[in-house]
RNA sequence: GUGACCGUAGCUCAGCUGGUUAGAGCGCCAGGCUGUGGCCCUGGAGGUCAUGGGUUCGAAUCCCAUCGGUCACCCCA
């Protein structure tokens, strides 16, 4: 049988497919869009996928996520062309910058807020909340330095987990400084670690060379005495920097948003400057991690556009649902059929269709049966569906013109004249509070 | 890429130390109620027991391999 490509998964209608009913998506989505509209943000949707260079360049060379994780197309199936190859894309930010910088969004009001969700792929082992496609909702803020700014994006995610219901998150927040202070620093942990390199593990013999920071979240190593005595990012900020996540840090605290400083975040990407963050549940396993972002001064001049400030995050909707499903937290239900058209043999159905189509272009979510099943049966279906009435028509209502129109909540039934008009009346008298 | 655990109906699972035609609940379809949903009762459809090989008189059950899944490591949303 053919199988779904490992670590993609169905959106299924109904609920009993938990954090994969289509509904609950649907539900998401409405609220990514509506906070985010809300909060300022207008919507950017770059393609799902760009040049491989870009996120060559804009992740970093160095990166897990470059250098194992890229799902990388073979243009027109050949192998060769060098160069030139396009790649699935593996997060979202160098997307956006490359869509601010190639269409001039410099030249819109500034800053300039935009969103964006969808899917993303990473060539991982799925575990967990971790899949080779993925969905997330991405926030940036392009040209504005300001530390509350920072907080604003930190403080969105929490608005949309507050707002869907989600209690217990828990905020970690670092700063691993600018290209003014962290080249010192990065000297001062390689100098730090030099010494015991032969008791660290073989990743971390490789990162002091190509990112040392990364040595500070190594698991392997956590418990080493080296790892306690380390230099921290922020004590060796520059004054800009300190002053930047003071501020960063006064704003959440304005908001009531409970966070600590954790000096081992410095995240798996390499554009970041300042802050970074991220959010986790408990709730969700190894992969806790419900969003991370942070601050990328340098990325757009990094990719060819005007120095331009950044700071973003992104989060992780499968995780997301699956937290809400694991806590029980309930979403607003899709709109339910107004009306089940149930019409008994084929006469009846005749006069029934055009009635049918006239409810539905007047807006009405209206369904009928194409089976030929009998009244109970029918009955039975538009009960599953959650249909509120149901319109039923059969001989000796099609001799007469009318429809017995039953209310499935109420239990209550009465005569109506077969008309769209009729119809469409007795349902707005009902429903009406 | 590494490790552990697991593959029996659409779903969740039972099937004892190998022993006739492989079961249940839910779901689906139909009937009970020849025109009225939810509750109840009855019946039906639906399975190459993941695949291939081996052991055996006999394998869903034991062994090996392959494929797939899950969780964890690494890393991340």
């Amino acid at each position: 049988m053919l199988r779904a490509p490992r670590g993609t998964n169905d959106i299924l209608p109904g609920a009993q497919f938990r954090w994969q009913d289509s509904a609950r998506w649907q539900a998401l989505e409405e609220a990514i869009r509506r906070i985010s509209l809300q909060y300022g943000y207008q919507e950017l949707r770059p393609p799902v996928f760009e040049q491989t260079e870009l996120f060559a360049r804009g992740v970093g060379e160095s990166t897990d996520i470059v250098q194992k994780e890229m799902f990388t197309l073979m243009p027109r199936g050949g192998e060769g062309e060098e160069g030139s190859t396009l790649t699935l894309r593996p997060e979202f930010t160098a997307g956006m910058v490359r869509a601010y910088i190639e269409n001039g969004l410099h030249n819109l009001p500034q800053p300039v807020k935009v969103f964006t969700y969808g899917p993303a792929f990473r060539a991982e082992r799925p575990q967990k909340g971790r899949f080779r496609q993925f969905h997330q909702w991405d926030v940036e803020v392009f040209g504005a330095q300001d530390p509350a700014v920072d907080a604003e994006v930190i403080e969105i995610g929490i608005a949309l987990a507050r707002r869907l219901g989600l209690e217990g998150l828990e905020v970690s927040l670092n700063s691993i400084g600018c290209p003014a202070c962290r080249p010192a620093y990065r000297e001062r942990l390689r100098a730090h670690f030099r010494p015991y390199l032969s008791e660290l593990c073989p990743d971390c013999n490789r990162r002091i060379d190509q990112n040392p920071l990364r040595l500070l979240d190594c698991k392997v190593d956590a418990d080493h005495p080296a790892m306690r005595t380390a230099p921290t990012t922020v004590e060796h900020l520059c004054d800009e920097c300190r002053q930047h996540f003071a501020a960063l840090q006064d704003h959440l605290r304005a908001l009531g948003i409970p966070y600590r400083v954790d000096p081992k975040i410095v995240r798996g990407l390499d554009y970041y400057t300042k802050t970074v963050f991220e959010v986790l549940h408990p709730q969700l396993g190894a992969q806790s991690a419900l969003w991370g972002g942070g601050r990328y001064d340098g990325l757009v001049e990094h990719l060819g556009g005007k120095p331009t400030p950044g700071v973003g995050f992104a989060m992780g909707m499968e995780r997301m649902l699956m937290v809400l499903d694991e806590m029980g937290i309930p979403l607003p239900p899709p709109p339910r059929q107004d009306l089940f058209f149930a019409a008994l043999g084929e006469a009846a159905r005749r006069a029934a269709l055009p009635v049918v189509y006239a409810l539905r272009r007047q807006g009405l979510a209206v369904d009928l049966d194409y089976l030929g099943r009998s009244l109970k049966a029918q009955m039975k279906y538009a009960g599953r569906l959650g249909a509120r009435f149901v319109a039923i028509l059969g001989e000796s209502e099609l001799e007469r013109g009318v429809v017995v129109l039953r209310d499935m909540d109420q239990g209550q039934q009465r005569e109506v004249p077969l008309t769209a008009e009729a119809l469409a009346q007795a349902l707005a008298e009902a429903m009406r509070p």
